[in-house]
DNA sequence: CCCCAGGTAGCCA
DNA sequence: TGGCTACATGGG
């Protein structure tokens, strides 16, 4: 293991990987995480804001490479939260969840993730994800005092798994989508690094050709895994957002939804989205609930 | 017992 | 297009 400092600027580690985006980090008291990214384990914690302790298989240089990637190091925060809109609900989120970035994962991983995310509580998909990894992906051995890692399982482990053993990781019916999307993949009729250098509009087409993955599932991949920041998944959460603050009162269609949503939020949109997500899902409803009543999109303000 | 969870697919008008 | 509903499983 080799051990090294990041220096990073506007980040917060724990925000962004208990942040609804990932899930499959480890940690047991918030601060100190641990997870595989490709074939090397890492162990990480913040004990400053302006950088990282860093423990890792990977030597020091593809080690720093991978980190700043992975978290996006190399883009200005500053400037994407600049070009935010200034309502009290945006600002109140990006006030409380400063230094929340949104991550560069690999597409597989994301997609997998989220076709296990419907419907689950993200305590739960977080066990589903962990479960799948250690059952069949690689076992990567450590010589630490940490818990044994797993990589996340290639598309040929998931199909050798096959789709009742998938099941019995509890994860329901999503079992045969699971199954069937990593046949699709692992045959070659889909090639998710071809998508890297397709369009938003052609990587969607391709993605919902995935079974299980609908429109904001496609949105997911796009936005965590291939960094259309202006992809934007619509799910519970961002609807009730939506209707409650937004668009109070208006029966809109989803594409009136989905024009509003690109002129107001902006080219960053999707980002602007996880702030919003993570700020009002650990809100308590009475305080949403007084967000929604003193909302200047309210009628009459 | 109820309701809900980062939805999707299939069916119907 | 828009509106059902089944689909598994766990938590509050």
């Amino acid at each position: 293991m080799e051990s090294f400092d990041l220096r990073v600027r506007d980040f917060n580690l724990g925000l962004t990987l208990s942040s609804g985006q990932v899930f499959h980090w480890a940690t047991s008291d918030g601060c100190h995480w641990h997870g595989m990214l490709g074939k090397h384990f890492y162990h990480l914690h913040q004990p400053k804001a302006s950088f990282l302790r860093v423990h890792t298989t990977a030597s020091p240089s593809l080690g720093r490479q991978d980190l700043s990637h992975y978290f996006g190091l190399d883009q200005s925060l500053q400037r994407i939260l600049k070009s935010f809109p200034k309502d009290p609900l945006m600002r109140e989120a990006t006030h409380a969840y400063k230094g929340l970035r949104l991550l560069r994962q690999d597409p597989w991983v994301t997609l997998v993730s989220f076709i296990l995310s419907s419907t689950k509580q993200i305590l739960q998909i977080r066990q589903t994800v962990q479960e799948i990894s250690c059952r069949f992906g690689s076992p990567h051995a450590i010589q630490t005092h940490h818990s044994p890692a797993w990589a996340f399982p290639d598309p040929a482990q998931l199909v050798q798994a096959g789709e009742s053993r998938l099941r019995a990781c509890r994860m329901g019916y999503r079992a045969k989508y699971l199954y069937q999307t990593a046949c699709l993949i692992q045959e070659g009729q889909i090639q998710l690094d071809s998508l890297r250098t397709c369009s938003l509009e052609e990587a969607r087409e391709v993605l919902m050709q995935c079974p299980g993955v609908g429109p904001k599932i496609a949105e997911c991949v796009l936005l965590f895994g291939y960094g259309f920041q202006e992809a934007f998944p619509m799910d519970v959460w961002i609807r009730r957002i939506l209707e409650d603050y937004y668009l109070p009162g208006q029966k809109s269609s989803v594409a009136q939804v989905q024009a509003f949503v690109a002129d107001y939020f902006g080219p960053h949109s999707g980002y602007a989205q996880q702030y919003l997500f993570d700020h009002v899902r650990n809100l308590p409803s009475e305080v949403w609930q007084a967000m929604v009543k003193a909302s200047p999109f309210a009628q009459g303000s």
